[in-house]
DNA sequence: GTTGAGCGTT
């Protein structure tokens, strides 16, 4: 049985159309407003987003479009990839992830800032998608349970 | 302006 979420989103090989393109193979110098002229040719864009590095801050060389349609996502798609920018020739293909999702209203999903419960934050950060989220609860993560048994393993003091 | 397959939390 295949999942809501890929049968969404498709394969890696062959995405579904979407708001997101993944833009690939770029220079390491194209910017964001760089993209910003060449997709907005398309159709209104929610956003741009290049992947940089974390700790060298380059740029890795590929990023994320939003459209506000779908319609000129596909269209984008169609145009622009191929298409030779800063000496390039840039891949375009719908996303299959959506890292940066829409805010979430209530608990915070992400990975969290201080120590604490990230055996369940790594986890499902990368489980996490705006469509099939729910407050399901769903059985515990391989992490939670490891931390679990170890926990177990000691014995509990008395005092 | 290393290079070059890649699907991400600055």
């Amino acid at each position: 049985p295949i999942s809501r979420r890929r049968r969404h989103i498709g394969n890696r090989s062959n995405p579904n159309p979407n708001n997101c393109l993944g833009v690939f193979g770029l220079s390491l110098y194209t910017t964001e407003r760089e993209l910003r002229e060449v997709f907005s040719r398309y159709g209104p864009l929610a956003g741009i987003n290049v992947v940089y590095d974390q700790r060298t801050g380059r740029s890795r060389g590929f990023a994320f479009v939003y459209f506000e349609n779908v319609e000129d996502s596909k269209e984008a798609k169609e145009r622009a990839n191929g298409m030779e920018l800063d000496g390039r020739r840039i891949r375009v293909d719908y996303s299959i992830t959506k890292r940066p999702h829409t805010p979430t209203p209530g608990i915070y999903m992400g990975r969290p800032t201080t120590v604490g419960s990230s055996h369940y934050n790594d986890y499902y950060s990368d489980r996490y998608d705006d469509r099939d989220y729910s407050y399901r609860r769903r059985s515990p993560s391989p992490y939670y349970r490891r931390y679990r048994s170890r926990s177990r393993s000691y014995t509990p003091r008395r005092y």
